[in-house]
DNA sequence: ATGGCCAATTTTATTGGA
């Protein structure tokens, strides 16, 4: 860590293996601590662990074929990795993992879209009630938990650019931010928005129709944090640089800094 | 400049992403 200041990221980067150079050259530049990664799309065996160690991070992952994919990187050891709700990985979709990172239980989540066939969106909020178990099971309110990830939801209204553009996805319907709610009555809240209260700030743009262009966006990548790690946040943003250029992610990283001594 | 989808696979179409 820099100092006493611990720096947790998170990324969908939408495929390791085309993302893999641009990840190394902003782990190079920006040197976080640790990082959430999702939709890797691509099998455990296939994540570049080597190339990561070389870059001087730790990593571990759980992936799967074509789809999905998540993985945690850390500039420190990491322990007690669980793969899915069980621990062990025994999921057809590959959406969770975590560790436990300087004292603090880190997760990377890739929640469900839930576009398309009604059982989607019953899915999406299916795998968040799983998800608050899994909580429930495996952490506590009372200690550092970080949930990061693309949680595939948007909590207001002012994190969409316009909601003639995206008021009919599952982002932003009522059910999804109630499912949300019970996040934050756990103990869990939004270390972000705290620090950009005029709202209006994106994490995703589409590929298409000049989505990035006319920021036509949405926030819906997130780091929760419990009090004890949350009340610590002294600074969050979007790193938009990484949404710029050659062959970028949909998503562009979130970053959050935490007076957090070890 | 930040530019008219992208990535993986079942690859010369299809599916999912959000």
């Amino acid at each position: 860590m820099k100092g006493s200041i611990l720096i947790i990221a998170t990324w969908n980067v939408n495929s390791i293996k085309v993302r893999l150079e641009r990840l190394l050259d902003w782990l190079d530049r920006t040197s976080p601590d640790v990082v959430c990664l999702q939709e890797i799309k691509t099998i455990t065996s296939g994540f570049p662990q080597e190339e990561l160690a070389a870059a001087g991070y730790e990593s571990v992952a759980w992936g799967q074929k074509t789809y999905n994919g998540v993985a945690l990187l850390s500039r420190t050891p990491m322990s007690d990795v669980l793969r899915g709700f069980t621990g062990k990985g025994e999921e057809d979709q590959a959406r969770l993992i975590s560790a436990r990172i300087n004292g603090v239980r880190v997760i990377s989540a890739y929640m469900p879209n839930g576009a398309g066939e009604p059982d989607r969106f019953a899915y999406k909020l299916e795998w968040m009630a799983m998800l608050l178990r899994h909580l429930r099971e495996h952490a506590s309110p009372d200690e550092p938990v970080a949930l990061c990830g693309d949680y595939n939801i948007a909590p207001f209204d002012d994190d969409v650019c316009s909601l003639e553009m995206f008021g009919d996805t599952p982002h932003v319907q009522p059910e999804t931010r109630a499912a949300l709610a019970e996040f934050q009555q756990w103990g869990l809240s939004d270390v972000f928005r705290p620090h950009h209260p005029e709202g209006k700030v994106f994490s995703w743009w589409d590929y298409r129709m000049l989505g990035f262009p006319k920021n036509h966006g949405m926030r819906i990548d997130h780091i929760y944090a419990t009090q004890s790690l949350a009340s610590m946040c002294t600074e969050a943003h979007v790193d938009r640089n990484e949404r710029k250029g050659t062959k970028p992610s949909d998503h562009a990283p979130v970053v959050a800094a935490f007076d957090w001594r070890v």
